[in-house]
DNA sequence: AGGCACTAAATTGTATACAATAATATATTT
DNA sequence: AAATATATTATTGTATACAATTTAGTGCCT
């Protein structure tokens, strides 16, 4: 029953073969905050695990760089990224522009079968919490936004929605506040409630106050990087 | 004096080296529609006139196909994208989503800087079209709109803006109406003015009614593809 | 003559080898 | 002993070689 809400498929593949199934590991380990920011991803070290040669390896890294998931250096080496403060605003700017609008759409589109799959979702996502895997539900969380925004049928912006989804995962894991609890059921639950009475008004409104409430759960105050900084402290 | 509009730079760079320089001429060609939608890139047909190995070509070919500049199909090959009719409207929604919103922003934050950036760029379609060089007007009128979405300093949205109006000039090369000019001079005129007495309110409207006249001035009614259709049509 | 099967050529996918660059360790100097 | 310079090692970038797949060409059969 779960078995739809498992694979994670993405909504323009590019790429196929053994590359894309490489990438889509590293990006489900990304995903569920397995492989934190910051992490390299080296060349040689991969090829060993996945047993393949690193041919493969950098097509797989090149494709998650486009996804702005992983960081290339020229020279020196794939990381999985870790946006700044900024980007993270801009993250959450661009989701407030594109979803809110695309909920209605979706609301408009509904049918028994989309009902379904969103329910299933929320019900995968409660389960993986009760199951003790954080990571999973997040991940399930993320993937909930992107299956509203398939239901507007609208595969251009769901596929900038499934980016923009993946960059807040890198952002939640970076910044997210500890105290407040990661309880996305609720807005969740109400969504579809609106959706299913195909209300476009109102999954607009919740999608909105859905998106504040994330990013008002974010510690985004400003803080000095470790290394640079240090220097200029102690020298005077 | 044309130096600031005529180097096409991207807002977030992937690629480096020899492979960006290929992948810079490919999109390049693509945007001036000396390539057109449908051409086949080999890939030994490219190493061979820039000179570079297959290795680095791959990586630009993968990089375009990122872009949905380019559809590389498994051991098919790669080829110039040719968007449907469906994502031609696809992209248009997209746009109209993003745009008229972006351009308000911009109005609030618009500089003289700015301001002398965008005349320039006017100015320099102005010339390009008087000089008969009508696929370097349309690419810098593109670049116009991706200028706009900069000053509004959100580069997520921009990188956005930057792959829709990519996907727009392969829109446009396939189904650009002969008898409508490609006039958007005046459109892109007004739009600076408004830019230019910080009016959001007027540049959003303007925004959203000159991406309205892009789109109606496409020809997007449902053409059956060539070599599938054939045989259904002649068989009976 | 038209359609089918088989063979040969061309093209893409993958692995490996070599080159260039960056990171690290060692030696040398002050 | 600290700092710089040099040599070594590790890692990434690029080119090439081989494998797999598709496309085309040829001959055969009905």
């Amino acid at each position: 029953m779960t078995k739809q809400t498992e694979n994670q498929d993405f909504i323009q593949p590019i790429l196929s073969g053994p590359s894309a199934k490489l990438e889509a590991s590293l990006s489900l380990a990304i995903h569920e905050h397995r492989l934190l920011p910051g992490t390299k991803l080296g060349e040689d070290e991969l090829s060993d695990i996945y047993g393949v040669s690193r041919t493969v390896v950098r097509t797989a890294l090149q494709s998650l760089s486009h996804s702005q998931l992983v960081d290339q250096r020229r020279n020196r080496g794939a990381y999985v990224s870790q946006p700044t403060v900024r980007e993270a605003k801009e993250v959450f700017e661009a989701r407030a522009l594109l979803e809110p609008r695309t909920a209605h759409s979706a609301a408009e589109r509904m049918t028994d079968e989309a009902l379904a799959r969103l329910e299933a979702h929320i019900a995968a996502e409660h389960e993986a919490l009760e199951a003790g895997e954080p990571g999973k539900a997040l991940r399930l969380s993320g993937q909930f936004h992107i299956e509203i925004s398939r239901i507007a049928d609208q595969s251009t912006i769901a596929g900038m929605v499934e980016r923009l989804v993946a960059r807040s995962s890198l952002i939640i894991a970076i910044y997210w506040k500890r105290q407040s609890a990661l309880c996305e059921k609720h807005a969740h639950h109400a969504l579809v409630d609106a959706l299913r009475r195909k209300d476009g008004k109102d999954a607009e409104a919740l999608m909105k106050s859905h998106l504040i409430d994330i990013l008002t759960a974010l510690d985004l105050r400003e803080v000095s990087e470790p290394a640079s900084r240090l220097r200029d402290v102690l020298k005077p």
